[in-house]
DNA sequence: ATAAAAATAATCAAATTTGATCAAAAGTAA
DNA sequence: TTACTTTTGATCAAATTTGATTATTTTTAT
């Protein structure tokens, strides 16, 4: 029996009992524990179930609105230290655009103080941060969800966005290039972030060092748009100064 | 016994009764309290429950959206059986209003299976509810968030109704009387509903019996505006007789 | 306010689980 | 076939969990 077969028993398992010993899946499967082990570490690692000492246990539904699937672990971390970074450019009083990438929603835990502060966005999680912090209002953009991304997307959401105006505007990128300037992954997310970037005095992008010089899909907007580009600190010397050269100020 | 079993043990206990002493459940379990009290240790750390001197006690409803604050648990069972007769009224294919009140949301459960489906509504919990239900559609009011109801209001959010037209609304209401009709506890409530009415062919208001004969704040519909309302049993055979000779038709 | 009682946190030892390492088996490609 | 990669299983040191004991903190009673 192989991986993919064992994944779908212990699962299947896991979906009628709430938790299980790794000694009893093994007898069950006829495997042995420590390759059970194996596929535990591999099932939790997917957070497809949560490891227990001597079993796993049944994964919490996780909230529709919290959850951002994450699936490369290591960009974590820069992605935090990007949100605080960035959190700290925004001043009481504020009215600041965020937009609907889990880059730009590490901001929020670093936001929870800065009051009084204004909210435009069309990020549901990013709503759901602040539902219960006095001295933020939230201002959500409507129209059509979409449930990938957690947010509202389309001419309707575009239309809400265009009008209102906001001091700052914070958008996340796919792709950021000199040859190419910011570069989206899809149209739904350019055409936001353009209307955002389109109503705000000042426009900050919040990108990790590995999308630096990678370009993506579609292109929405020049580099000399941007007020900043706030980054983590792997970003290297030549790109610094690359972006210098085309007036781009980098935070790190 | 391991950690998960103990857990669902421990949660199952809070569930019945609303607090419990770390003697008592350490006896009930066969395990040492010091045991016990790690455990609770965990699960208040993960906000399952609330550590007290002694023992733990049940955990508010946790997650913003879902977490409808009923203070008449006695009225939830009444809520419960409505939601269900009204999403019987719901057709696939259907686009449907859904307003932002409790009574309505007990409804989303039912709902999941009725597909495809085009939801609009302004209320967060809902949009929460379907987030990840294929072939169910939601489209979001956009605007102000109000943080006690969970929902956007004001004149955004109403011209975001107005701009779609629905098969079907449903609605909830503070008060319906003979006399004055639909009545609603503020002005935002009001108008909401007002505009899911106005752009639907067919109104249903969820009210359950206690509201029945009752009259809130602000009046918002006549009673001919109605298609039908749906409550619970205990509606009086001559309130039934009453709304029935105004053409109202009730379901119960 | 003070003392007694109860509950908790900290410390330690025993038992169990685990992850790392390495060897065997199974699968792949040349 | 052979050489190579991947998966699986066995062994053992390291880490984790558990319960007993003791010191500290919190609550209750006087």
């Amino acid at each position: 029996m192989g991986y993919p077969e064992r994944k779908k028993q212990i699962l299947k398992i896991l979906d009628k009992r709430d938790s299980m010993e790794v000694q009893e899946i093994a007898d069950a499967l006829g495997i042995s524990a420590v390759t059970i082990r194996r596929d535990l570490q591999q099932l939790a690692d997917e957070e497809l179930l949560i490891r227990t000492h001597g079993g796993a246990m049944k994964a919490p539904p996780r909230h529709p609105f919290t959850a951002y699937a994450d699936k490369e672990t290591q960009a974590v971390n820069k992605k935090k230290y990007i949100g605080k970074l960035a959190a700290a450019l925004v001043k009481p009083g504020d009215t600041i655009f965020l937009d609907c990438g889990s880059t730009v929603f590490t901001m929020c835990a670093h936001l929870k103080d800065i009051t009084p502060l204004r909210i435009i966005t069309n990020s549901l999680p990013v709503a759901a941060a602040f539902m219960d912090t006095p001295g933020i209002q939230v201002n959500l953009a409507g129209g059509e969800i979409d449930s990938q991304r957690k947010a509202m997307h389309g001419s309707k959401a575009i239309e809400h966005i265009n009008s209102y105006h906001a001091d700052k505007a914070f958008i996340g990128t796919d792709g950021l290039s000199v040859k190419s300037g910011l570069t989206a992954f899809s149209e739904k997310e350019a055409s936001i972030s353009t209307a955002m970037a389109g109503s705000a005095d000042q426009l900050f992008v919040l990108c990790d060092s590995s999308k630096i010089g990678r370009d993506s899909y579609q292109k929405f907007a020049p580099l000399s748009l941007l007020n900043a580009l706030v980054t983590d600190k792997e970003i290297t010397e030549k790109q610094v100064a690359e972006l210098k050269e085309k007036g781009v100020k980098v935070v790190k």
